[in-house]
DNA sequence: AATAACTTTCAATTATTTTTGAAAGTTTAA
DNA sequence: TTAAACTTTCAAAAATAATTGAAAGTTATT
């Protein structure tokens, strides 16, 4: 396989992911774009590349930015600007997570939290309900603490240990 | 709040959080649904529930049992079928993340390998992206086996005392 | 201050995904 | 074996989401 064609795969199947796990394509393909380009790239080229309009890359370069994935640069004499994409992925995955957790699952959790404190009056359905959702608010809440240690564990030399144990 | 409100609530959260990570909204639905009912529902009963088709409910039923996380459910006597969800939420989080693993992962981690083993030329742009889809490729194959081993590691008493340490 | 070089915005269009509902299929009971 | 009680399928319709492109906005240069 040639590089092009490599760059282009690449490009095709994060997209794919992407809209597999609630981002949209075009918006996960020029963040693989702009992950595999060792220089900033101009709004044009980013076009250029994956065809797409203007406005879709603007608005989408914005959302990048916005996550905090993507940056701006300016290049010295030019007057057009440039973009690069968070390339350590440590920091990319704390950032997503982060966003995440902030946008969708917190909100969630607010409401669970409310669901799960009404008064059950004695039928088991009501008692059911109150306990599933209470169970339900405990585990996305542990579940959400751990996506947010998840990179710091696993640069701990406890957890590399643990990490073996486990096999 | 009374309890037909919160369960209302409780589906249509669930619904939407669906829909943002991947996964359709009534699928989703239908999935909450179960999982705070004490007892088997019929198609019949979601249907009424949700507000929705025939069609629709069957093939969402149908998508959940691929999952592996609703089950179906014959009560004596009665004819048509009923319907459970996995409750256990461990066991739910296990099923779903080898579920999506098996999907959506393990298929671009095959791309990323593929792609990140092109013989890159001398040039800076080619070495770049074997470099980072590499990193990638080892970042993402990571993550794969980390959200296997999550629950396992959850339970785990090592797990827990690190969990503690890390506050 | 006028113009050129660029970016953003957003209403309209297009593409994608979901949902419907009725026909076809299946199973059980009489 | 027929009919009733269900479930599944899938083409068409509806709903939702993404994309376009041109006008409006911004900033730098002369």
């Amino acid at each position: 396989m040639e590089f092009k064609e490599a760059k282009n795969k690449f490009v095709q199947t994060w997209g794919a992911l992407g809209s597999q796990w609630g981002i949209n394509k075009t918006m996960a393909q020029i963040h693989a774009l702009l992950m595999v380009s060792n220089e900033a790239v101009s709004m044009e080229d980013i076009m250029e590349e994956l065809q797409i309009s203007r406005g879709n890359a603007s608005m989408n370069l914005r959302a990048l930015m916005d996550w905090g994935i993507v940056y701006k640069e300016y290049k010295a004499g030019e007057r057009k600007e440039f973009f690069t994409a968070e390339k350590d992925l440590d920091e990319l995955a704390v950032k997503i997570s982060r966003e995440r957790s902030k946008r969708e699952i917190k909100p969630a959790l607010k409401i669970l939290k409310e669901v799960s404190t009404i008064e059950a009056k004695d039928s088991a359905e009501e008692k059911h309900f109150v306990d599933q959702t209470s169970k339900l608010y405990d585990f996305v809440l542990k579940a959400d603490n751990m996506l947010d240690k998840m990179t710091e564990f696993n640069e701990n030399w406890l957890g590399r240990l643990v990490m073996k144990i486990m096999k």
